[in-house]
DNA sequence: CTGAAAGCGCTAACAC
DNA sequence: GTGTTAGCGCTTTCAG
């Protein structure tokens, strides 16, 4: 491969005088210009970006650390960040399935000018050194609770209320809540909302309404609110709490756990009554829907239903899911450009923004009759 | 940012055996080898990517070169592809959209040790260019003819031809086909699929059963075989050849382009009858699903629809897709071993992989009364 | 077993 | 306007 001294030879000049017209900095000579350019020209010359790198301390690049379940769903977020960097000429890599551990090193390697961090889990060790380090990061979604740092959040809490507040509007109050099994952040501000806007119509919340899908983000294949609901639904084979059998991973996490053949069960064994249904992901609510066709009932005639997230699939259902809206799109801009701005102009203010979710309605939901 | 010289200083050791230690490259006494890393803990060092990738000439990263319409509507390639890279211990850097001439500067920069080219018009200076560089890629999809190079293909022939072989089977002799506007490799390749199908079986080749879709692959938003096939069924308002409006961008393309708006146009302005259709993606039979249903006819029981590419969401419709499913993950992690196979082992063996393509079975399709 | 030194390709003072 | 030179942080001979 040409480098910049085979130009400079090829041409009769300095490696600097190349570096400068190929930069366009400093000064020079219309004459030296052009045979500078011809000789580049000739060789094929592309400058090495590496040495660029190093010699500058920037790298151009931008990363993005993201979780495989979110590559595969919600690949929206990945594209408008993207494009933003592009736009703003960055080169961005994809990490997937990082930990904050990890984003402390890459970012100390030095192979990025920045990251995003996308929904990835809190460790508040590894958060001190990334907030030490000075580099330049903003995260999208997640659980940070400091408000020192640049982040996007999404208000999952305001979605799980004004989803069940819609519901309630409607007449329904006894609704089912289908959450997944990861005992996530977000799960459990959308399940506060759900429980706020119950008791804000002082209505009085049911621990046999609430249940757990299959759904779980590790395992990018496997989701269902089915089984769930399909032993709800099926009188002669009355759902009943199960003992746990497999081991936890945490203390915490244990009494909300269960294992995956055995799910839907009922925390106090009895059956339940429900005329709309909450799932806090639409592939939960998917099951949910076939559960609901297998056993006979009618979506929205008999049961309505709502998901969460609005995955590009649920517009083109049997009937198109009625779902929250996560702004994943705008997640990425705002990211993006929070953290172009951070780098380029060492604007050292911290952003943090919270983003509305909104309803998005389709044909899964019907007025209760009462 | 510490660097080596900083942990050799703590170690009161020389630079070069603090990179021999913690490269594990060389001889040194577990001494030396305990002390520096101890310092280098002390100080959080972790070397500089940059320098070092300049100093091997490797960067251990790999650029993805893709659409955007595949990076949000076919996610798993990328998946799949970004799976084996990261266990391989390769960066992986998306391009968006980018041409053939951006894949030969991308190369030449030193930037990456290699390129998968997915689906990317053929370019054939650029192409030469790419050859003559003697860097590391792999082509995924795409049109290009040469055999000299590195490639993973699908075999969209294949594909069109099983698909209307089936229909055929079924007892249809009356297949709509529906291609997008694009005139892209791939579509010509199901369109000679289908035809050869049809004359397989004696079935002549109709005119006026080949209608274009509203669907582009570069705006990625909009898509839909809707127009096309309402207006087909609308008996009162009989679909026509209509004038071209808006200029073309190649005069190849021209006579197969037409203006959004007034999108299915019939060629040869008769009505047509149809019992199935069959198109070159998914997403334009959702289009006509729609299109069928606001028409009154029901699927698969008046009508039999096969999609092509088997998007993720095509399993959740109303009546879940027939489709032809493009093996889209092989793809990605064949393309991706081929690749590292070629960078690390700097095999220079050409492979070309045809893939097959299968048809996933769900519920759009009938068999014709007859 | 360890250290000195060369140099990857480029940029940016600094001289002229 | 142009050339000389000193590194950026690291790896890797080559001596010792």
């Amino acid at each position: 491969m040409a480098t910049i001294k085979d130009v400079a030879e090829k041409a009769c000049v300095s490696i600097a005088t190349v570096s400068r017209i190929l930069n366009k900095k400093g000064k020079y000579s219309e004459e030296t210009e052009s045979s500078v350019h011809k000789a580049a020209e000739e060789l094929g010359y592309t400058p090495n970006l590496t040495a660029k790198r190093l010699k500058t301390g920037l790298t151009g690049t931008i990363g993005i650390a993201i979780k495989e379940y979110f590559l595969l769903h919600y690949p929206v977020l990945l594209h408008t960040a993207i494009k933003v960097l592009n736009q703003q000429n960055y080169s961005v890599e994809i990490i997937l399935n990082a930990t904050m551990k990890d984003c402390v090193n890459l970012l100390n390697r030095g192979q990025f000018d920045g990251l995003l961090i996308a929904f990835i889990d809190n460790d508040e060790h590894a958060l001190r050194s990334l907030i030490k380090s000075r580099r330049n990061f903003v995260f999208l979604g997640g659980s940070i609770e400091r408000e020192d740092v640049n982040m996007i959040e999404i208000d999952y809490f305001q979605g799980g209320y004004i989803a069940t507040q819609h519901l309630i509007n409607l007449g329904h109050d006894n609704i089912l809540f289908i959450e997944d099994n990861e005992n996530l952040f977000f799960t459990q501000e959308i399940k506060r909302g759900y429980l706020f806007a119950l008791d804000e119509s002082g209505i009085q919340y049911k621990e046999n309404l609430i249940l757990y899908g299959d759904h779980t983000y590790s395992d990018p294949g496997e989701f269902t609110g089915y089984n769930s609901v399909r032993r709800l639904i099926s009188k002669r084979q009355p759902a009943k709490q199960v003992a746990f059998t497999k081991p936890f991973r945490s203390l915490e996490v244990k009494a909300k756990r269960h294992n995956h053949q055995q799910s839907g069960w009922l925390r106090n064994g009895r059956e339940a009554d429900f005329s709309a249904v909450l799932t806090t992901d639409d592939k939960i609510a998917y099951g949910v829907l076939k559960a609901l066709k297998d056993g006979g009932l009618r979506v929205p005639a008999d049961k309505s239903i709502i998901g969460f997230g609005n995955l590009s699939s649920s517009e083109y259902l049997s009937t198109p899911l009625t779902t929250v809206e996560i702004p994943l799109s705008q997640m990425g801009e705002l990211g993006a450009e929070i953290l172009v701005n951070n780098i380029k102009r060492r604007d050292s203010i911290i952003k943090r923004v919270k983003l509305k979710i909104r309803l998005a309605q389709r044909e899964t939901l019907s007025k209760r009759l009462t």
